[in-house]
Parts: C-alpha cells; sequence; structure tokens
DNA sequence: GTCTATAAAGCGATAGAC
DNA sequence: GTCTATCGCTTTATAGAC
C-alpha cells in the first residue's frame, strides 16, 4: 500500500527500490522487477532514471538514509537520557525486524557491502548515510554533557554495533542480539559519566 | 595463486567462490566467473557441486566460517588477557581490510544479508558460523573466569560490534571504526571485573 | 573428471509510438 | 509521461563427447 497509493509515479519506484535492496540486495534486484513491485512501466523507470540501476539504487540508498534518521531522531529526542534512548532504539529495530517476518534489516547494508570498493557512487552514498546517523548519535552525546572525543568515539561504536546486532537478529531471526546490544551500549556509555 | 597452485579443483572451486562471494556477494558472483577464476571448467563445477549455485555457496559459507574461526582462535590462544586478545582481532581485521585495498571484508556477511529468509540453506550455513565464532569467544571468557551469563551475553555484542564494525570500515575505507571497536569492547570486557 | 555446446530464461538498456 | 517491443548479452543449468 504504502509504495502503490497516495505517491507520485517517481516515489513509488525509489520506495519500491530501496525495500527491494533491504531485503536481497543490489545485484538481485531487477529493474523488471522494480517496475512490476512501482506498478510503473520500464519506460517511466528510465524516464526518472536515465542513469539506470546505479543511478536508481543511489536514489533508494538516500531514502533508506532519511528513514532511519527518522527513526532515531524520533527516539533521541522522546528519551531524555542518552543511553536509555539507544537501548529503546535496539528496542525498536528488534520489533520491527520481527515484524516484517525477519526481512526488513538496515536498508542499506546488503548494497552497501556488495558495492564498497566497486561501484563508487553507490559507496559514497552509503558512506554519507552511516556518517549522519553517527551525526545523530554525536550530538545527543554532546548535549547531554559528553566530551568531544568520547562522543565522536562512542558514535562510532553506537552505529555499528546497533548494525552488526541487526545483521545478526536478521540471520538468527532472534531479538535476542539487538537486546543485548543495546544493554551493553547503556552500560558502556554509562561508563564515560 | 592460493586458489590456482597446490589445491584440488574441488578447493580451488571453493576458494574462488569464497573470496568472490566476499567481495561482491552472492547474486552478482556468476557461476562462468567462478569457473574462470579457479581455473576450473563450468563441467567440473556441476560435478563437484550437482545442487548448483546454492550448494556451492553453502560450501564457500562453511569455507568462509573456517577461515576467520582460525584467526580468532589463533589471537584468543596468543593473547592471554581475554580484553586485549579481542582488541588484536580488531587489528588484525583492520590490518587484513587495508592490506586487501578495502576489499575483504567478512567473508559471509553480504552473502548472509543477501539470503536471509530467502534462502534457507544459506542462511542456515550464515547462522552456524556466527554461532562457532560466539563460542571461541565465549570459551575464551569463561576459562578467564567470567560467570556464564556474562560471558553469553558478551559473546554476541564482541562478534557482533566486529561485523558492524568491519562493515563500516570497509564502507568508510577507515581503520578507524575497528580501531574505536577494539577499545571499546575492551573496555566493555573490563567493566563486568 | 574434463571439456564444449547449447538450451531456456532473464538481464540492463534503448527506440519509438502514443 | 507512459507503454511495448526488442536488441544484445549473460545467466543457471543440462547433454553428451572425450
Amino acid at each position: 500500500m504504502s509504495t502503490t497509493q497516495e505517491y507520485g509515479t517517481r516515489e513509488r519506484i525509489v520506495r519500491a527500490t530501496s525495500r527491494l535492496m533491504q531485503q536481497q540486495g543490489f545485484a538481485a534486484t531487477g529493474l523488471k522487477q522494480i517496475s512490476r513491485e512501482a506498478q510503473a512501466t520500464l519506460g517511466s523507470v528510465y524516464h526518472f532514471f536515465p542513469g539506470g540501476k546505479t543511478e536508481l539504487a543511489v536514489e533508494a540508498i538516500r531514502h533508506g538514509d532519511r528513514e532511519f534518521a527518522e527513526l532515531l531522531r524520533d527516539v533521541l529526542e522522546r528519551v531524555d537520557d542518552p543511553a536509555a534512548a539507544i537501548a529503546g532504539c535496539a528496542r525498536d529495530l528488534a520489533a520491527g525486524l520481527r515484524e516484517s517476518g525477519w526481512l526488513d534489516g538496515c536498508p542499506i547494508t546488503t548494497t552497501a557491502l556488495e558495492s564498497a570498493g566497486r561501484v563508487p557512487d553507490i559507496q559514497r552514498a552509503a558512506e554519507q548515510a552511516f556518517q549522519n546517523w553517527r551525526a545523530l548519535v554525536h550530538d545527543k552525546l554532546r548535549r547531554s554533557g559528553f566530551p568531544e572525543d568520547v562522543a565522536h568515539d562512542l558514535a562510532h561504536t553506537v552505529i555499528n554495533t546497533l548494525e552488526g546486532a541487526e545483521m545478526s537478529a536478521q540471520v538468527s531471526q532472534s531479538e535476542a542480539p539487538l537486546e543485548i546490544a543495546g544493554r551493553h551500549l547503556a552500560r558502556l556509555i554509562d561508563s564515560y559519566r
């Protein structure tokens, strides 16, 4: 529904691409499949994305970037304590993963790994996404009074541990890795108080 | 060299498949490309792996499993202190990644994410690999005197954080994520002493 | 065990009518 | 902007000679 109704053709194509890349990666996702799921024609896909599959993948990565940034921003604003906020983020990710039947992990990781060192445009878009996510955590920690160097390093590990735990949760079809990661990250953050 | 000389045909095929899947994933790796890099013919590939691409991917995952387990076992045996050993592991991963021109990340993660929830045989092999790696960390922590529940949870986060940091290091072509992860994991482990 | 040839299907991309 | 048809190529997989 969210990819078929109430959005223009271009937006439907980007959303369908993002979801397919999230579930099966870049190489396994065909343009025919995208146009079918987006309820658009192949001609429309090339009309909006003359750069073909690569250009489309870059837009899909940017879409996933905004999507996860929104989730992250929400929980960081809702919960005052940074350690509790990160633990809550891990819980939200676990719930979303379970609700999707363990199919919808990080929207960009699979494509990022497939393309790293081989498709510069996609690699750059993915790098930018991770940077944006780290910046959100970094700002939260700075506003909570953590010194610059501590906040910088913690931002890296918070995002990377959530990424690794989500991957593990998806493969083992269990919320445990994310639940444990949430507790450990909270403990790590609190150890710098 | 390691995939062309001094190994039998079957072993060359598995090694070539593992390396290609490590660098570009499962879907982007063709059987023609595998047979070319393994210096074997397509007929030989199907002779040894009648189950086709999926059976070959499962064997390649198992190969990557053993490969990383060996690296992990080495450093865990070499360094007595568990926190220092894990930090050393992060350093080794960063060095290997840089030396490969940021191409050789985790040998199984990309394929695991591509296949999760879609190719049961591959998902199971990947799940088994992560379980094996956690067991190595778990045993090290138990032998170092950590209680069962603490060792269980730490094993999860050690592997998952290393996974996430290696992914991040690959995408950003920087050793920083792994260096930071090594320090944070050591700090987390020490916090349970 | 190794090799070549080939089938059947799908891929990304393009052209051109509407 | 949308749609269909098609090109050229590659894919997984099989057959069968050697």
